[in-house]
DNA sequence: GATATGACGTCAT
DNA sequence: CATGACGCCATAT
């Protein structure tokens, strides 16, 4: 029921904190729904209040282009998020949780 | 139902 | 690090 998946993807978008960023493939891991990434960008597309320029691509890069990546770099940096070059400095400022945790397997 | 599109991700080269 | 191919999800036509 993709109502119930936007909902979740809404609600994961709204839980990053200030001065912290997520990426698309995060989101939609803390949905739920892992490999849906492309289905969280189309929301942030047309839902609107919304911190949408705490959500970067894997990696941290910026993914929009023209003005709106200027705007959300400044957005960014304007909360505290540093950039390492083009992108943002992951290691301190990615949000993550259980969910979004990349599932390591232990011992063999 | 087929095809195209989008603020994606991962892997191979 | 740059490209290309393929996978993935939901919509739009």
């Amino acid at each position: 029921m993709p109502e119930a998946m936007q909902t979740r993807i809404l609600a994961a978008i709204r839980g990053i904190p200030r001065g912290k960023v997520s990426t698309y493939g995060d989101v939609a891991r803390a949905a739920g729904h892992p490999g849906a990434a492309r289905r969280v960008a189309w929301t942030l597309h047309r839902s609107v209040g919304l911190p949408w320029h705490r959500v970067l691509g894997a990696g941290g890069e910026i993914k929009l282009r023209g003005d709106s990546a200027i705007e959300q770099r400044l957005r960014l940096e304007a909360e505290g998020v540093a950039f390492r070059g083009r992108r943002v400095d992951m290691k301190d400022h990615r949000f993550q949780n259980r969910a979004t945790r990349k599932p390591r397997r232990r011992k063999k």
